[in-house]
DNA sequence: GCATTACTCAACTATGCAGTTGAGTAGTCG
DNA sequence: CGACTACTCAACTGCATAGTTGAGTAATGC
């Protein structure tokens, strides 16, 4: 008995899309940064140690997607997480990670000395 | 106050691994069929459509990052999914990819009639 | 108006990766 | 043993995209 029925060629594209958006560490790290609340392009550029073209482009990639807002504040523009989601699926991730990570950490150990 | 206090580029890294992963419309073609259970390289190749190969390929790609596990079943490898987070993981992404497509379809139903 | 700031966009280069093809490796059957 | 099946691997092609550079645009200050 399937969980999800069925799963349309359009839908799949559509979630492979917003996965790939947050597929890039560059991303990941401005989508990180934007965890503390709403930041100028400038901040985010500075914080994140990427050039400031590089990063407009990230950014706008992420808002084509949807996962942060724009807004013009004077000469800056201010950008925004968009969706809630965003901490449930970092946090679901992140513990992920961590757990391969930790038994990574543990076959390796047990791989070097205790047979 | 920061609820993800820090990030290290190699978590990072690692995240945007397991996202990219997922990130692609194959990959989650072969996920999703996976959901109703265990299946051959055989069975997934049919059933997605990929080419033998390519279907391996991804799949041995899904092993590395540790979404699915191998084991060899007579002339056959049987994958299955590795980890429980992938429902919760497809949920929130589905989800939220009917939410955009809603409000997409609603702002282009306002554009083209109701001012 | 002109200069400056803060960003975006377009064009380019280089790297990565999806998909194909053909060879190679288990495991099974006779 | 040899033939066959089920899959994996390596080399290749082509396209997508990360990052750079330089030009272009909007808001502010003079």
């Amino acid at each position: 008995m399937p969980r999800h029925a069925k799963m349309t060629p359009t839908m799949l594209a559509g979630v492979a899309e917003q996965f790939r958006a947050l597929g890039e560490p560059s991303r990941l790290v401005l989508m990180n940064l934007l965890f503390d609340g709403e930041r100028t392009v400038g901040e985010l550029t500075d914080a994140s140690g990427l050039s400031l073209a590089n990063a407009s482009k990230h950014l706008g990639l992420l808002h084509d997607v949807g996962w942060v807002t724009r807004r013009k504040d004077g000469l800056n523009v201010v950008y925004r997480l968009a969706d809630e989601r965003t901490f449930a699926l970092c946090e679901l991730m992140c513990d992920r990670v961590r757990e391969l990570a930790a038994a990574e950490a543990g076959t390796t150990a047990r791989r070097r000395g205790r047979a």
